[in-house]
RNA sequence: UCCUCCUUAGCUCAGUUGGUUAGAGCAUCUGACUGUUAAUCAGAGGGUCGUUGGUUCAAGUCCAACAGGGGGAGCCA
């Protein structure tokens, strides 16, 4: 190794810096979760990591975001200069080494002992703007690109890790094709909601038709296009063809929507399965988030109960009544144990219509008749008074929903199911697709939905149709629910919302 | 987009009926101490009070517009 340093000391300066850069990083670094977890005591190890605070001058909180737990490195006094310790400052990055001893201390049961201390990147403490104390999450979100340094979004996107790869698991396990579903498209056909245009148009100098509206005849894909709002339509070719596939990837929304459950960009998880009626799917969708909440409580305890902790101390700044009954961990357990309450939207209005809340006049919105669209605060009673637990509503009346979900034979109702978890609201919204054709194509025109440009959606009903279903999940409700996070901006590294598009 | 509240030091906040030099805790810096756990103790530095305009002898404080943020609503996932 000495060798080939000396050998390159000789090339130009660059090489040089990546040479030096590499013979650091070949070594038996280790990180420090394991340190904290294995049986090291007496081994000599290297860790690298960020300073989280020094204390006393010889007690230094390292932390390498592979666990919010900290390793105390213990620098005997008198054994580095003073130079050395004055660069040791709250955002710096070290590489050290040194032999695993029992603490005497009591926050821990080891400390690293260290031998050598190198500082990789000093941080200037004047200006680094994370403090060993607690920060908003307001400020946090404009410093976003340092939050992960926080033990708070250590843990939420450690988890949201682990929820992206339970998710592919569970569907690899059961046969699902990944399937990737474009993000330009070319038709808002779905009328999921605004979209983002896609253009490489000159904007100052568009190439216009002689009546003065835009040419797309010259646009980059000779037609209008725009950002995908959801990979169901293309998700449901895939399923007649591969019997069960799902799509996981961005979707976007250009709606001014300002509340802490919507993203302009977000992520949606979106199943499509062939030979599946509404209960299938509702089975399917209950055993999904079962499986993945179940999932990061087997694997993401140590940040779970950080989350939890953070939680319960953020509630007590709240007036009791407005506290939730449940901690995080039992709130997911609870999940995991119980059947979902099933009902129909029909019930659903009947419950609400006969509640004590509606009586005294508390909604809103009071519920009168049926046919209308519920509105999240006659979800949360449902979820959060009634029945306390998660709900699945079926069938819904068809003028509230969309084109493509199945007519029910009462002639009013579509197959739809949405599943409503309490303190999120909707977070799967799923339906049977109608696959006969006639019934298709006459509810496409009933909706004003163009049945031109969607021949190649109403071939697979032409060729080979078969019933099927399937459900869409937003990534982020999903995560907000089991981190127990009540911003969607703080789910996500980078968030996207109006007004708002930094780093 | 609507309703509502907020914007004062790097962070979290206080600032009375408009009135002299705008405060605290933490952070930072300097020194002391040295088995600490958001270390402790002493001292110091740090502010165009979100922006613009207005009312007034006088504005952090009152009014208006704009910007940004929080909470709620709509749209939805």
């Amino acid at each position: 190794m000495q060798h080939i340093y000396i050998v390159l000391l000789k090339l130009p300066e660059c090489y040089f810096i990546f040479a030096a850069i590499f013979q650091k990083m070949f070594n038996n670094r280790i990180r420090i979760k394991e340190v904290l977890n294995g049986e090291m005591i007496n081994h000599i190890v290297t860790v690298m990591g960020w300073v989280r605070t020094f204390r006393n001058n010889q007690f230094i909180a390292l932390n390498d975001g592979s666990t919010n737990n900290n390793l105390q490195i213990v620098a005997p006094l008198g054994q580095f200069g003073e130079e050395l310790l004055k660069r040791i400052t709250t955002g710096a990055s070290l590489k050290v080494t040194g032999e695993i001893a029992p603490s005497p201390g009591k926050g821990q049961k080891v400390e690293l002992k260290a031998s050598s201390i190198e500082i990789i990147g000093d941080s200037d403490p004047e200006k680094f703007p994370l403090q060993p104390k607690k920060h908003s999450l307001e400020f946090l979100r404009e410093i976003a690109h340092l939050r992960f340094r926080t033990n708070t979004f250590g843990s939420v996107f450690r988890i949201r890790h682990s929820l992206a790869f339970a998710i592919h698991k569970f569907f690899n396990d059961k046969g699902f094709v990944y399937l990737h579903t474009p993000i330009i498209t070319a038709s808002d056909a779905e009328g999921a909601g605004e979209t983002f245009h896609v253009t490489n148009f000159d904007l100052a100098n568009p190439s216009k038709n002689k009546d003065g509206s835009i040419n797309y005849k010259n646009d980059f894909f000779g037609r209008p296009t725009n950002l995908t709002v959801s990979g169901q339509l293309e998700a449901e070719l895939g399923a007649l063809a591969l019997s069960d596939v799902y799509t996981f990837g961005p979707t976007f929304r250009a709606e001014n929507s300002n509340t802490a459950r919507h993203l302009a960009e977000f992520w949606m998880i979106e199943p499509e399965m062939a030979f599946y009626d509404l209960e299938d799917d509702m089975n399917l969708a209950e055993e999904f988030i079962k499986y993945i909440i179940n999932y990061a409580l087997k694997n993401n305890r140590d940040d779970l109960d950080f989350l939890a902790a953070r939680l319960l101390e953020e509630e007590k700044q709240k007036p009791q009544n407005e506290r939730s009954e449940m901690g995080l961990i039992e709130k997911l357990e609870f999940v995991v144990n119980n059947n979902f309450e099933r009902i129909t939207y029909t019930e659903a209005i009947d419950i609400l219509k006969n509640s004590n809340h509606n009586k005294k006049m508390k909604f809103h919105f009071l519920i009168d008749k049926w046919g209308v669209d519920l509105q999240s605060e006659h979800e949360r009673y449902l979820v959060e008074k009634h029945f306390k637990k998660p709900v699945i509503l079926i069938n819904y009346p068809k003028e509230i929903k969309a084109f493509y979900m199945r007519q029910n034979d009462d002639g009013k109702t579509v197959a739809a199911m949405d599943i409503l978890a309490p303190g999120i609201g909707e977070i799967v919204g799923g339906s049977q697709r109608e696959e006969r054709l006639a019934k298709l194509e006459q509810r496409m025109k009933e909706m004003n939905i163009p049945v031109e440009e969607l021949q190649w959606y109403l071939d697979t009903r032409k060729f080979g149709t078969c019933p099927h279903a399937g459900f869409g999940l937003g990534f982020e409700r999903l995560i907000q629910f089991v981190t127990g996070m009540t911003n969607i901006r703080d789910v996500i590294p980078f968030p996207r919302f109006p007004k708002n598009a930094d780093f």
